[in-house]
RNA sequence: GGUGAGGUGGCAGAGCGGUUGAAUGCGCCGGACUUGAAAUCCGGUAGGGGCUCCGGUUCCUCGGGGGUUCGAAUCCCCCCCUCACCGCCA
């Protein structure tokens, strides 16, 4: 969520904000709606401050006069009932007037909510305008040397695979169906399109790199080891910022009996208390590890907040249907190990947190030979709540174009994505920190947040096997993760 | 699934119709005492919105919404949430 104060203050930030991320949302509207409100408001306050006043002045009058009251008889008694009607009326009157403004005022809030929710944060100056993921800007690349390479040899993504590995590969469909890595029909059988199993090795390899990758953020670089909830209330969506933009990518379990509610329907009134006991599936272990703190106000020197979660993920994959359909690359359900830090409201800190989080990954991914890029994302691409992205992506052999002879010529795929956010979503949680220090007296301030994957399978599995595969058919283990399979080196 | 209890400031916890945005304790901040610290004592300490001549001023908030009343944290209704016990069970 954005803060009011400052798009009235600034209302062509956020206009600019919109052209820029291509989302259309009535900025207007809302303006005039806040304009209405706090005229509103003003008048039922000064009302109010009167009514005050008036009751102050009056009570201890009303209670003398009750007293009074038991005790006179007859014709005193009368007149003083009389009188004590008349004070009780002064307050009285106000109290339709309030009433009137507080109607018209309840009338505003719905839609001056909803709208605030969808108020996009503006991408940061330095990133770079586009539509779509097309426009986004490569920054650099990084192609395993023969110290780090695939069975001991270095790979250039921009020769073919052939080239720098002396034979054709398969493509990871290809390669754990031939090794029994994983079984997609019956997959499918039990839980529909883009489904899958795990079978043996695939399963073993799976887990291997997920505790590898939450090792690597947790014991060696400090993050905080954390399971937590997958199934939340709609509070934790709205609160993250998943909703109301993403609730149509959600699955959503209907707890009270009622019908499932489906993109779209009903109105989002952005409610921050759960309206019903209906929870959801979330898409991110980000959902848990920033909802953990919503509502409270931290310690200034608690931050930053470092945490990292193994988490399963779900996504409806709305809208992508026909995209990706085979293998493991868009699927329903997977896993990810995901980062989160949550830090002072501080540009200059975010942003050494942003670079850092990369690194974190660029070190992983160089560690299991993996070649990648980094992506920055353009305006186009960021998604409602970030105000900066840096995608990255691994090569992956199988995918890009078929060429006559039937092989492919490798392409990148996202593997990774990291954010950063400012206090957009801490705005949302109401996740905020005493400014000024030690027990600080200062004004509470929303945290900054920023999040990163620090590994998702089995999407990693895709160049994982593709990269590390042998002539034979064979896939050897990279060396980093043999500890995690019990010593083994090769599959198949 | 059944029954019961309860949601109050950073935390714990009183208040159950009368000015109470709220006792008390802890925590935190400032001060006194002390060579320093601890202990002790004194004082301060909720969040948010509006307006502002930036000194203030005013409104809202005791889970949320509505109602009764001159007056509600306190009474009534609806909703949300949490906890406990029993049953069932990974």
């Amino acid at each position: 969520m954005i803060d009011l104060k400052d798009l009235r203050e600034n209302p062509g930030k956020y206009r600019e904000g919109c052209r820029k991320k291509g989302m259309a949302v009535d900025i207007d509207r809302l303006l005039a709606l806040d304009e209405q409100r706090r005229t509103l408001a003003t008048q039922r306050d000064n009302l109010r401050a009167e009514q005050g006043k008036v009751e102050k002045e009056i009570g201890p009058q009303i209670g003398r006069l009750a007293g009074s009251i038991k005790k006179a008889e007859g014709a005193e008694r009368a007149k003083l009932e009389a009188e004590l009607e008349a004070l009780k009326a002064r307050p009285a009157s106000f109290k339709t007037q309030v009433q009137e403004l507080e109607t018209r005022l309840q009338g505003l809030e719905p839609e001056l909510h909803s709208l605030l929710l969808t108020v996009p944060l503006p991408p940061d100056a330095d990133v770079p305008v586009g539509t779509s993921s097309d426009d986004n800007v490569e920054i650099r690349r990084w192609n395993p040397g023969a110290d780090k390479g695939p069975c001991g040899c270095a790979f250039d993504t921009s020769k073919s695979y052939e080239q720098n590995r002396g034979f054709r590969p398969k493509n990871h469909i290809d390669l754990v169906r031939d090794l029994g890595l994983a079984d997609f029909e019956r997959g499918v059988k039990m839980a529909g399109t883009r489904s899958y199993v795990l079978t043996g090795d695939g399963m073993l390899l799976h887990q291997a790199v997920l505790k590898y990758a939450f090792d690597f953020m947790t014991l060696r670089n400090g993050f905080k080891a954390m399971s937590v909830p997958v199934l939340v209330r709609e509070e934790a969506m709205v609160g993250t910022g998943f909703f109301p933009a993403g609730r149509e990518q959600a699955y959503h379990i209907p707890e009270s009996g009622g019908t499932a509610l489906q993109s779209g329907a009903g109105t989002s009134t952005g409610q921050e208390t759960g309206a019903t006991q209906d929870k959801y599936l979330t898409g991110t272990g980000e959902v848990g590890l920033m909802a953990l703190h919503m509502g409270e106000i931290l310690r200034e020197e608690d931050l930053p907040l470092k945490y990292t979660t193994v988490s399963t993920c779900f996504r409806r994959e709305a809208g992508a249907a026909g995209k990706d359909t085979a293998g493991l690359y868009r699927i329903h359900q997977f896993d990810k190990v995901e980062q989160v830090v949550i830090c002072r409201a501080d540009e200059a800190e975010s942003r050494a947190w942003h670079k850092k989080m990369i690194g974190y990954v660029e070190e992983l991914l160089q560690s299991l030979g993996l070649a990648y890029r980094l992506l920055q994302c353009c305006t186009g691409d960021l998604g409602v709540k970030n105000a900066d992205m840096i995608d990255v992506e691994s090569w992956m052999p199988g995918r890009g174009e078929v060429l006559k002879d039937g092989s492919t010529t490798g392409a990148y795929g996202e593997t990774h994505s990291a954010s950063r956010l400012y206090d957009y979503q801490c705005r949302r949680l109401n996740m905020r920190y005493r400014a000024g220090g030690e027990g600080g007296k200062g004004a509470t301030t929303f945290c900054h947040s920023l999040n990163n994957t620090v590994l998702a399978s089995p999407r990693v599995l895709i160049p994982i096997l593709e990269m590390w595969q042998n002539q034979d058919g064979s896939v050897t283990v990279p060396p980093v993760l043999r500890p995690y399979m019990g010593g083994k080196e090769r599959i198949g």
